[in-house]
DNA sequence: CGGAAAGTTGACGCGGGTCAAGGAATGTGG
DNA sequence: CCACATTCCTTGACCCGCGTCAACTTTCCG
């Protein structure tokens, strides 16, 4: 394949909604062609985002969703002595801003991690576009509500699971998301450091390390900073089976 | 007052959004007169819920959002092996269900705690009246946006804080729940048992009574059972500030 | 090459979980 | 009314998982 149908087919995918491999994961999962287009319509594309940029700040007055195409982002939030505490990952097919819509006001902050291209969703458009597409105005529903069972199923692990368990899950969790956007379950990079996945999970990057060792000389994963392979991915499911909600 | 007057005058209350003295907390919240008659209509009134009662569980399918108008809730879900994760309560002003409009499945249990008058929202009325109320639909945005922060700030408060914190933050947020239900601020009753709140905290029962002890040993509240009075609120404050998100 | 950031590994100690026993409130049947 | 069971809560003793501190290595980047 040359370099020049490869770029072009890379523009193609970009132009439109239709075409994006993600459509499944986004907001256009279900709609209609013609509705696609309309929503097409209203979408901003910007440049990549280039990694520790920030998409939108806490405190920045929210106009806007974000769909994430490519790369990885990093939502957080900060407290007011100073310190972070990192709410979750955004991988591509996945929409940043929802907890902006409440005050109009973004809860949160969310950076780039690995150089992301990402659709810009004016939230006013999308809300009129709401009224004319039947189907959009459900199908955000249900992106927010799973928002919410997603933090939810957070706390619970949070509150209940040993150290083991969290990175466990926590592996298993980007494993089940690269998989669902056609990469490999078993065999990938991690976007964000030890400090991150430490403070996501609730633990100190020490013990984040020393798990991965442990991990390792188990044979349940295969680690080299931030590649990593899950060897025994059924072990790692064993580990939070009867531990996670009934119903994944 | 009269026996008589006062049930009608609670008869009345219960007729119509309209009346509620809630609805600066619920849907209606800045809707024009005739829509919130309009959303009146939808709304399906049951009787009294009693304690232990289950609104609905994880599993169920979900038709409905429902609105506490008195009383209080627990939601929670279980994990595979059969214990339960608490993931919030429900206080008058309050939606639950929110997270079943993903897939159309409650993904958490609500039980009542003490007796509760709920209004029922079928979702389907909920989503045609969307369509011809402009504001309803931004509204219930923002109620799910808040959903949303409000587990982010959960998140926050299980991943960083220590028992002591996390138990002020929790008295806190009812004192602050309860003063906009127009309660008082510093003195109320858990509606909670110390399990519920030790679940929901991630912590034990016994640190909860610990903790409890201290906070009175302290001089920082007044607690019997479940009457429970912040004497010190200003303290229980100074305990919290710097550990929460910016803006509350 | 040098300095910073990221990651690893070991030693130590504490916060809070676990276990155990008992008290206080509420319910239940006689 | 009491006897008894049950649930809820409290308090003490023990101890372990994981946070903290520290030293070091590796990678990154100008």
């Amino acid at each position: 394949m040359s370099a020049k149908s490869e770029t072009l087919k890379i523009a193609d995918i970009q132009a439109s909604c239709g075409s994006c491999s993600l459509s499944e994961l986004c907001l256009p999962h279900g709609m209609a062609v013609a509705d696609i287009d309309a929503l097409d319509q209203i979408i901003k594309r910007v440049q990549p985002y280039q990694p520790r940029q920030h998409i939108f700040r806490a405190g920045d007055p929210c106009n806007a969703l974000f769909a994430v195409r490519s790369g990885a982002l990093k939502s957080y939030c900060t407290t007011e002595d100073g310190d972070e505490q990192v709410l979750g990952f955004t991988l591509p097919g996945e929409l940043v801003g929802l907890d902006g819509l409440h005050s109009g006001i973004y809860a949160s902050s969310s950076i780039v991690l690995e150089t992301a291209s990402i659709c810009e969703l004016p939230y006013d458009r999308l809300e009129e576009l709401c009224h004319s597409i039947s189907g959009l105005n459900r199908q955000m529903m249900r992106v927010v509500s799973k928002e919410i069972t997603t933090d939810q199923r957070m706390l619970l692990l949070l509150g209940k699971r040993t150290a083991e368990e969290r990175l466990a899950a926590f592996l298993l969790s980007l494993s089940s998301r690269y998989q669902s956007r056609g990469l490999s379950a078993t065999a990938f990079n991690l976007p964000m450091s030890r400090q991150d996945i430490g403070n996501y999970l609730g633990l100190a990057i020490e013990t984040v390390s020393r798990l991965f060792a442990h991990f390792q000389k188990d044979g349940l994963v295969t680690v080299n900073r931030r590649q990593i392979e899950l060897v025994g991915i059924g072990r790692l499911r064993a580990m939070v089976e009867g531990c996670m909600g009934h119903e994944i």
